[in-house]
DNA sequence: ACAAGCGCCGA
DNA sequence: GATCGGCGCTTGTC
């Protein structure tokens, strides 16, 4: 690195100060988390950080904060920055944050009882100056100007989060008339109102700054006190006392003992991977890439680069190459192209080996041999491939022609088992924060970290080819690591990929493929009608408002409705007041006004409009729909779809019904069958639970949620009452979620009393499921992870935050995370067990969808029968439960049709 | 062009 | 103040 002689710069930062004027420099309203969290201190303050850190350079960092309000300062004077108002509510917990911020940039954080930051700051920076260091203070509390001098600077934020002067003892002088050393006398004279310290009526800066120039100190002021004439020096006789508390209150402490001394506080940078939860947490995307874009320029992460001797093989070469490294060692594979709508196009292939050799060919221009070569390679499933996200490769291998076997370990996959909640899996990331390696190809070859060494005719110009080689060797790398760090449980999570999420990645890239046939004809129709009630919504709504508006915009919605129409107003949100559906439903019941109905239907056929046009535009040329499920992005293990979503096709409305009659069965075969798991999430909760009432319930073969509420309500099965089944149905549901009184009473429309009351009452009928409830979240607080049934993990380390909406958001994740995810568990088996049926029971019929706890598939003719019953017993002991798993199914020549 | 906020569809 | 997702539309910023 560079320049080892460099004078050290130590940053002392005032984390309370800082953050309390980043609270009041942003709007609230416009930070927060989904959650609710209030984010604008914390966003603030990091963002002042990030400058400083950029425009300062510091070696060493440190934050101090105030522990309480409390201090020596206020036991000798008890009104010491008293009438201060409360600190706002939602700048608590919001501090917390602040260092966990920290701690992920691993920056120390200094705290010391019965003082404030700044006696902190000004100990280290006494210490700093003696031991030769450079000194940065940032803090907004001006008496830290006391402390500037030659080799000591003071950040003073000015305005907003991104303004600040950098104090100087010129710069000080310049402002207030005398150099730092005299600045605490200035202070004392003129008082600190922030501070609740009163000074001399009368006295501003230039006078106390002409008597201290006159009399040398405040010394020599008290001494000549008589000689000072006038108003200002009546005045001053008669705040004597004031003067002389403020200056002793406003002296810093510079001899506290603390656990680290400056030297002890080098920065050795951060931790990439908390940077990298911490802020998404938080929400923070901008500030993420400001951070990131800064902290690697100055300090690259990355170790060593890779021992690489990469090959760009010609049309001809690609044979001898496989032939010779591609063996029974493992090889990485990354290839490039464009994928989705279950296909892909090959652009370049890389092929990487552990003892350097690796390769790159083009696979559109091999000759006959090769390709051959290639494609025996491929399929051979004893030549063990390692690659980072297989499934869009496998669908463009399988467009080439070429089939694809013997992938050992998916490294997008493993990733995503090893901690699922990233949403993102790119190599890039991983290989930085499990290879400490940048996949970078730098252009001069003495700068760079790779060691290519080129065997071919010539050396590829291009830094691509590179690239995708780098890429293969990370992959092959990479699976190491992470195979190692999924083994630290004991084989459950490499079993899980191996046995579950790999193989099942084969299944959905052909289920990818097949896709499902859409009625386009009947799409189009269905366009026009919906388009047509829209219109005619809008013609209605305009008409009553008298003039025309965009129905689409909630921010017109909400000037029409509560500043025109004055109607009450409803819950809360960023931009004003709701506009959802509950909102206008309740709007309406109470006030009739017509417009609000006209809003209503515009809202329902506005999004099935929506809906239809998507479609439409993702039909592909075989007259099917290719959506793209992805297997890495939810935290629980579920799947989700994506390109066009078929996982949210309408099904609760009539009208939205209609969109489903849109799948079709295709040409060649004769119905679509779908087949579901019947709650499946309470027979889990029953399973995991053991609860007796609840076992029963099941095994009474009644219909589950009338049972339940026979059992809570005492009354015989026959006299459960609509509503009572409505009430329970809706409190067996919120249990796998975290449900709260509040929540439930929400959704029942009823008062939270009730609500209280129903829990209750169903929890009198069902400890067992209570106390397992209870037992989750303890078992989770103490591992740091919940558990499927299968030992798929989520990892919730909020469980012990010291914010409450932030703790109580992961104890209703660590309740519902083993229940979701092993419903997600148990399909998955599934699916690869009806997979595997089809294929021995030679039927033609296929599996095209899955929706959670739905599959959907195309039946062949005369096979209705045998894959029924094949679907039901392979879906049905997919896994053992202390209850049946049921399974539940429909036929018809449309998705709509198939229900049951 | 892109991101954020809102709203809404499904399990 | 219910869990997990995807996406269209509007609006504001780059």
């Amino acid at each position: 690195m560079s320049d080892e002689a460099e004078t050290p710069r130590l940053l002392l930062l005032d984390g309370h100060s800082l953050a309390y004027r980043a609270y009041f420099a942003l709007p609230v309203e416009n930070f927060s988390t989904a959650t609710g969290q209030p984010t604008n201190a914390v966003f603030g303050f990091t963002s002042m950080l990030i400058n400083m850190l950029r425009d300062e350079k510091p070696t060493h960092i440190a934050v101090a904060f105030d522990v309480s309000r409390h201090s020596f300062r206020t036991d000798k004077y008890a009104e010491y920055k008293a009438g201060r108002s409360e600190t706002p509510q939602p700048f608590q917990g919001q501090v917390s944050l602040i260092k966990e911020v920290l701690e992920a940039l691993r920056i120390p954080v200094l705290e010391k009882p019965g003082y404030e930051a700044d006696d902190v700051i000004a100990t280290l920076a006494t210490r700093a100056r003696a031991a030769g260091m450079e000194v940065l203070i940032s803090t907004g509390d001006r008496d830290a100007f006391q402390l500037a001098g030659e080799h000591t600077t003071i950040i003073y934020p000015v305005r907003g989060v991104s303004e600040v002067w950098r104090m100087t003892p010129d710069a000080i002088e310049a402002k207030y008339f005398v150099r730092p050393e005299l600045y605490r006398a200035k202070a004392a004279l003129v008082g600190e109102a922030s501070d609740n310290l009163t000074g001399v009526p009368g006295v501003g800066d230039k006078t106390a700054a002409k008597w201290i120039k006159e009399y040398g100190d405040l010394d020599g002021i008290i001494a000549n006190v008589d000689k000072i004439k006038g108003k200002v020096g009546d005045s001053l006789r008669a705040h004597l006392a004031d003067v002389i508390r403020n200056y002793d209150l406003n002296a810093l402490i510079c001899d506290l003992e603390l656990p680290l001394a400056p030297q002890d506080v080098r920065w050795q940078g951060w931790d990439r991977e908390a940077v990298h939860q911490v802020f998404d947490a938080l929400e923070f995307r901008i500030l993420r890439e400001r951070l990131y874009s800064y902290l690697e320029a100055v300090e690259p992460e990355a170790e060593a680069g890779f021992d690489l001797a990469g090959q760009v093989l010609r049309s001809g070469g690609v044979a001898a190459w496989l032939r010779e490294h591609a063996g029974t060692d493992a090889v990485g594979v990354a290839v490039t192209g464009s994928f989705g709508r279950g296909t892909g196009r090959l652009t370049g292939i890389g092929v990487a080996t552990a003892g350097g050799p690796a390769a790159w060919f083009d696979p559109a221009g091999l000759d006959e041999d090769d390709e051959r070569a290639v494609a025996a390679w491929l399929a051979e499933p004893s030549r063990p491939k390692v690659i980072h996200d297989a499934k869009p490769a496998l669908l463009a291998f399988h467009a080439h022609g070429w089939q694809l076997a013997g992938v050992t370990t998916d490294t997008a996959l493993a990733a995503y088992l090893a901690k699922p909640d990233q949403r993102a899996y790119d190599l890039n990331d991983l290989a930085l924060r499990y290879l400490k390696r940048e996949l970078k190809v730098e252009e001069q070859e003495q700068e760079t970290q790779l060691a290519f060494t080129f065997e071919g005719d010539e050396a590829p110009d291009d830094t691509a080819e590179k690239g995708v080689m780098l890429r293969a060797r990370a992959t092959l790398d990479l699976a190491e690591v992470l195979i190692a760090e999924l083994s630290r449980d004991g084989g459950e999570s490499v079993q899980l990929l191996a046995d579950v999420e790999q193989p099942l990645s084969v299944v959905l890239a052909e289920m990818e493929q097949r896709g499902i046939a859409a009625d386009t004809d009947y799409l189009s129709e269905l366009e026009s009608h919906f388009a047509a009630e829209v219109k005619s919504a809008q013609l209605a709504a305009h008409e009553v408002v008298g003039r025309e508006f965009n129905l689409g915009s909630p921010k017109q919605l909400q000037e029409i409705l509560f500043v025109e129409r004055n109607l009450p107003k409803t819950k809360k949100i960023k931009s004003g007041y709701t506009t959802d559906a509950d909102a206008l439903t309740n709007l309406f019941e109470q006030t009739a006004d017509p417009l609000l109905a006209h809003l209503l239907r515009h809202r329902d056929v506005a999004k099935l409009k929506s809906t239809v046009d998507g479609l439409l535009k993702s039909v592909s040329d075989d007259d099917r729909i290719h959506t793209t499920f992805n297997q890495t992005v939810a935290a629980t293990g579920r799947l989700s779809s994506t390109d066009p979503n078929l996982q949210n096709i309408p099904i609760r409305t009539e009208e939205g019904r209609r969109i489903r009659r849109a799948f079709v069965v295709g040409p060649g075969f004769d119905r679509l069958m779908t087949a579901d798991y019947s709650q499946i999430e309470m027979r889990i909760m029953a399973h995991l639970s053991g609860d007796d009432a609840l076992i029963a319930a099941f095994n009474s073969g009644a219909d589950f949620h009338a049972a339940t509420a026979s059992s809570v309500f005492h009354v015989g099965l026959g006299e459960v009452t609509p509503d009572q089944r409505r009430k329970i149905k809706a409190m067996n549901y919120g249990l796998a979620y975290g449900l709260s009184a509040f929540g439930l009473s929400n959704q029942l429309s009823i008062s939270t009393e009730e609500a209280r009351t129903l829990m209750t009452e169903y929890f009198e009928r069902f400890g067992g499921v209570r106390d397992y409830l209870q037992a989750v979240v303890q078992r989770a607080g103490k591992d740091g992870y919940t558990a499927t049934i299968l030992g798929r993990r989520r990892y919730l380390p909020d469980l012990s935050s010291d914010n409450r909406q932030r703790r109580e958001m992961a104890e209703r994740m660590a309740l519902n995370a083993p229940i979701q995810g092993s419903a997600a568990d148990i399909i998955k088996i599934a699916m690869l067990r009806v997979d595997e049926a089809l294929k021995d029971a030679g039927l033609t019929s296929r599996m095209l969808l899955q929706v959670h706890d739905e599959l959907v598939f195309e039946v062949a003719p005369d096979e209705r029968e045998p894959l029924e019953e094949l679907v039901r017993r392979e879906m049905g002991g997919a896994y053992p439960l202390s209850v049946p798993l049921e399974v539940s199914i429909g036929v018809g020549r449309d998705w709509n049709g198939a229900d049951h």
